[in-house]
RNA sequence: GUGGCCGUAGCUCAGUUGGCAGAGCGCCGGGAUGUGGCCCCGGAGGUCGCGGGUUCGAGCCCCGUCGGUCACCCCA
């Protein structure tokens, strides 16, 4: 039985691997210009950390984490999100407020795979800590949001709720758990059961009984304390100011009890599968303090980028081609010609591959053709004796010329014969990227 | 965790009422003396996921198991 991957994980090759570089990148620069740093916190963490913070009711804690026991005893867990472990970094270091941090990790969760769902998944995220203010929830809402449309998404909506905080909650789960205690035996076996711990479950459920018995249960939002609603409007105003599009949700719980007021997800729209939801998070105001740490509000939002992915390949934006070659070298000299001009040719900054092993000239030229490169510099036993390469464009049917060995790195460069200069180093995105004129083949 | 569907070459798949394991693509080589793509010829590559059963005989039928995939729940 041949090695593979465990169930749910997923290896990213070259060139899709291209695409991610450069969707990372992408975000780095997208959240850097508002001030967010970048934070490598550990893949795994005290589980106490996750239990604590996301819930011990949560599915993602209760059923779906990945814990073990390290050889030293300690209950350890693989990061099931990004936002607990980087507030117990911040817990721990006490950077200074307000502390404006991204991330690119992987998550993972025990959960059976299917389309758009792994049990190892990456996500991009952003935390900022400090500020209770409403303009730091639509300044992190609409991140999210202009980086979709950064990379050319369209078809997405978004939903916003609030979730309350200890002022105003307890008192408006009350109410529902009366309403819905009621109705108990309408309720999903799984929600019918959980009432008692946590009956904002039950608002989420997709299931048809659920949907019924809560359809005309209390929202949330029409229960919120003065303060809470002051925020919410603020954030609603913000968002519109800002040609934010979104929707109220009043189910919009989410899996994670650290929630409080502020909490929003993004859907693709473009998406078949059943997992569309590309990111989502809110505002945790409790966190900092469960894990430890001073009383200290916070906001943040992870993106799935597998998720992302697929949404961009749904509406065919977002293709990143990685950049060509510069030349390719063949060498049926022997081999010491082509070894150190291809040396040279990367010493001066320029994207060069050979063929190795000794192939005859159709095989090497075919090797050269497959990797994408402009120009082939072939070097036989007539270049060998007079000090020269033959340069032979792959791109396009022209003719090829015969150079000395000391200009051949000039001629590369210069673009000889390729009708356009070498391609530039490093990948764009959006207009750029999704524009195939700009990242295409050249030549005439 | 539950359910549907599917496991044949590197990939996509065909394989008739059970009777010699195939195609396309890809890969390697060749098409005279030094030239890629298009075309032509040839070649390598398989424990038919694995284990049992039925049968003279199983890729095909039966049971089990593992894997994949989609869906539920939940989430990125």
């Amino acid at each position: 039985m041949a090695a593979r991957a465990p169930s749910g994980t997923h290896d990213v090759l070259w060139p899709e691997s291209y695409r991610w570089e450069v969707l990372l990148a992408a975000f780095a620069a997208h959240v850097e210009v508002a001030g967010y740093g970048l934070a490598h916190t550990p893949i795994f963490e005290d589980a106490r950390v996750f239990r604590r913070g996301i819930g011990d009711g949560s599915d993602v804690v209760g059923k779906e984490m990945y814990e073990f026991e390290d050889r030293g005893g300690r209950a350890l867990a693989l990061r099931p999100e990004g936002t607990a472990p980087m507030v117990r970094a911040y817990v721990q270091h006490r950077p200074a407020l307000p502390w404006k941090a991204w991330y690119a990790t992987p998550a993972f969760r025990y959960e059976r795979p299917q389309a758009g769902r792994y049990r190892q998944h990456h996500q991009l995220g952003v935390e900022a800590l400090g500020p209770e203010d409403a303009d730091l929830d639509v300044e992190v809402v609409s991140l999210a949001d202009s980086f979709f449309r950064s990379l050319g998404l369209a078809s997405f909506g978004l939903r916003i709720n609030s979730m309350g905080d200890g002022e105003c909650r307890p008192a408006y789960i009350e109410q529902l758990r009366t309403y819905l205690d009621q109705r108990r035996d309408q309720l999903c076996p799984e929600h019918g059961a959980r009432l008692d711990a946590n009956p904002l479950r039950a608002l989420d459920c997709k299931r048809p009984a659920c949907r019924r018995a809560t359809e005309g249960a209390p929202a949330l939002a029409d229960h919120l304390c003065e303060p809470c609603r002051a925020h919410f409007d603020r954030v609603r105003a913000g968002l519109d100011v800002l040609g934010v599009p979104f929707q109220i949700d009043h189910r919009l719980v989410r899996g994670f009890d650290y929630y409080t007021r502020t909490t929003f997800e993004f859907s693709s729209e473009a998406l078949e599968s059943a997992q569309n939801g590309i990111g989502g998070g809110g505002r945790y105001d409790g966190l900092v303090e469960m894990l430890g740490g001073p009383p200290t509000p916070g906001i943040g939002f992870g993106i799935g980028i597998e998720r992302l992915l697929l949404a961009c390949d749904a509406e065919g934006v977002f293709v990143a081609t990685p950049p060509a070659l510069d030349a390719f070298v063949v060498d049926v000299a022997g081999g010491e010609s082509g070894r150190d001009l291809t040396a040279a040719l990367r010493s001066a900054g320029l994207r060069a591959d050979r063929a190795f092993d000794g192939r005859s000239m159709k095989s090497q030229l075919k090797a050269a053709d497959r990797s994408g490169a402009r120009v082939a510099l072939i070097v036989g036993a007539d270049e060998l004796a007079a000090g020269t390469v033959t340069l032979r464009p792959l791109r396009h049917s022209g003719g090829q010329e015969t150079v000395s060995v000391a200009d051949v790195v000039e001629a590369v460069r210069s673009g000889a014969l390729l009708g356009a200069g070498p391609s530039g180093s490093v990948g764009s995105i959006g207009a750029t990227a999704t524009d195939p004129a700009a990242s295409g083949p050249v030549g005439p």
